[in-house]
DNA sequence: TTATATTATAACCAGTGGTTAGTAACCAAT
DNA sequence: ATTGGTTACTAACCACTGGTTATAATATAA
């Protein structure tokens, strides 16, 4: 039973070689060009086998960037952990590190940003991968909600659950409107991370003076 | 020449009435099941032609949107320039009032607001509906920057920019998170229309701090 | 060597937005 | 009434998409 070493593998090598090579395509050119320009045959393509092949793998297109997306989640959940633990650092400048984090992965990561934000709460069964992409979305949107509270000194979880969802209103504000931009990020960040800065900034401050005026705000709406 | 006026029309009455058919079928398509998911035929059956006629009067799909665009987007510039004007109200209060009734505006009019967002500062010639969608968008952003600055009494032109900027990546990130959703608006402002005052409020009294504290910004970015 | 299982491709499918070719009907001139 | 030109309109066609089914190639076991 001696395989001729040069070229020749056994089934199940070339089945994984072959899986994996689909999956390094499409990520390679999801990032390259995002997930809805890139055709299955594109990834076919770069992959070295048939179009039809990628289906013997995995379930449909979607698929594929479910499976490169989870690592990539788990990457920025580990991040924010890992901002969240540095003992040096005060609960504001965690919050605002966070943020500012947040937005320069996921713009980075834009397929990945993308799914993450369609990923709906829909009943699905405990395999679907669309169910572990939202409870890694749930374990962000609890990290980011839990330092918040820290920073502002919170105590009422109604009060938090909606403090937290206009910040990520606003860092997704900032993510999707250059989602579809072509420049290289470099540049990109060059030019507006400071204007990012300020949008985490002026959120994280006006939620505190709110958290001070406590219940200003219904008043002056009474007041309509 | 008497024409029969039972049914039959001049050859411009017919192509009059079929341009307008497709254009109500493509709006009301649009507003129901939104762009990407409407196909031509689809249009064509409603409008009761083929699918082909579409292209005698349009040059392709994303033109019937922008012809449909165009005036909601003036009835929008309209809206908010009547808010301006309205002698009662401080410009706080203005402001506030801009930015709840763009966010309102744009939940109504989804594909309206897709078309809004993308349309680039592409080089395109006077004629281009992609240019006048633009005008109207650059006009929107100034009526809020103005605001804006009378509001916070801001002189710095940088600062307006930046400022404007950061509040309209808030109404983005609010828009278009729930963008796709298939919730009645109904349903979905009155669940969640305090969560996106709260998200304007905390934006412009987080802008106003800073504006108030003029550079600590800067000085708190240096002590990183 | 043969049979079987597995990897892989080719052929096929329904559908999409859009282009080109063809037809019917209107309209003006003779 | 006839003819030619123009226009409204449809049918046929195109390239392409994601995905399904049928077929072929190859490894492996008996």
């Amino acid at each position: 039973m001696v395989r001729d070493v040069i070229n020749l593998k056994s089934k199940q090598e070339r089945s994984e070689e072959t899986k994996k090579n689909i999956l390094n395509a499409a990520k390679k050119l999801f990032m390259t060009y995002g997930y809805e320009s890139v055709t299955i045959r594109q990834i076919a393509k770069e992959a070295g086998c048939s179009h039809t092949a990628i289906y013997l793998y995995y379930k449909d297109k979607e698929s594929l960037l479910h499976h490169l997306v989870m690592p990539l989640l788990q990457l920025l959940s580990q991040q924010m952990k890992n901002i969240i633990q540095l003992n040096e650092m005060d609960d504001w400048t965690k919050l605002k590190r966070l943020c500012s984090s947040f937005i320069t992965f996921c713009l980075h990561h834009k397929s990945m940003y993308s799914t993450f934000m369609t990923a709906s709460a829909s009943r699905v069964d405990e395999e679907d991968p669309r169910l572990q992409i939202n409870n890694v979305r749930i374990e962000i949107f609890q990290l980011l909600m839990q330092t918040l509270e820290n920073a502002l000194g919170l105590s009422d979880p109604r009060q938090s659950l909606a403090f937290a969802r206009v910040l990520f209103y606003n860092l997704h504000g900032v993510i999707s409107t250059y989602i579809d931009n072509k420049e290289p990020l470099e540049d990109l960040t060059e030019r507006l991370s400071s204007t990012f800065d300020l949008s985490v900034e002026a959120m994280l401050l006006g939620l505190r003076e709110i958290k001070k005026q406590g219940g200003k705000k219904d008043e002056s709406r009474t007041n309509f």
